[in-house]
DNA sequence: ATAATGTCTCCACTTAGTGGAAGGTCAAGA
DNA sequence: TCTTGACCTTCCACTAAGTGGAGACATTAT
């Protein structure tokens, strides 16, 4: 399959599906004489994978990583939880800082009249 | 005051602070004769307002339009709040993002064994 | 005088792609 | 057969918000 095809079967721009092929992500299986990108079922199985890990937020290192444990046959489940269980700290501290942020911005948002007055919560807290 | 004494008064590093010079943040009040920045007290304190805001993540580019507010005498604090408002709404927005992305790896790392057998729900997941 | 900091500019690198230009390839229709 | 349009190629530049380092000049301390 060409590049074009395999990028709106899997739902990636070709752009993306050149870019991981470019860093050694998900290489194509082949080229064809003229040099075009060629993608059998495995490498558009990889695609789909890393398109899935990506939408869970993986690094591109992180999918590096997990796509090499979706191949390997020695692989234990305890490898892939261990890459998992580090996402999902920055995951969960990543959304503690968010909480706290937007709690407190919402305050301040909340206290700001919002009129044509120059005083203005905001400005004196950032001040 | 020079740069590395700015820096360390207002938390930031010199390279952070020779940066939003050089985009136009927040210039120097001035050079020395030798080619030094120099920082005087109302250069000082938008380095500080500039860091508060980047600390509730806002854009430099809304950085920018804040620190305007900050100086203009016949600002609205509507105009501020718009600003704040719309920043608001993509922090929650990420926030719920983020929520519905831990919650289902969550899961997932709860339902992986994390043992020597290669059976993971992961990848089973992501496959 | 010399050594240790401090500062300068300029360049490259980071993430994960995206946009565009210039040019080669392929299939269909006139 | 020629051409048109869609597809593909590589290469370069750009994004955000800095960070790291090199090589050179300035200031301060010993």
């Amino acid at each position: 399959m060409n590049i074009g095809k395999v990028a709106r079967e899997v739902g990636l721009t070709t752009k993306t599906v050149r870019y991981y092929a470019d860093i050694g992500l998900v290489p194509p299986s082949g080229r064809s004489k003229s040099g075009y990108r060629t993608y059998d079922n495995v490498a558009i199985n990889k695609l789909i994978f890393v398109k899935r890990a990506r939408s869970f937020d993986f690094t591109i290192d992180a999918c590096k990583e997990l796509l090499g444990l979706y191949e390997a046959e020695n692989r234990t489940s305890a490898d892939v939880k261990k890459i998992a269980k580090h996402h999902l700290g920055e995951i969960k501290r990543k959304e503690e800082d968010l909480k706290k942020l937007r709690m407190e911005l919402d305050y301040l948002v909340r206290a700001c009249a919002g009129d044509e007055s120059p005083d203005c919560p905001i400005i004196d807290y950032l001040s």
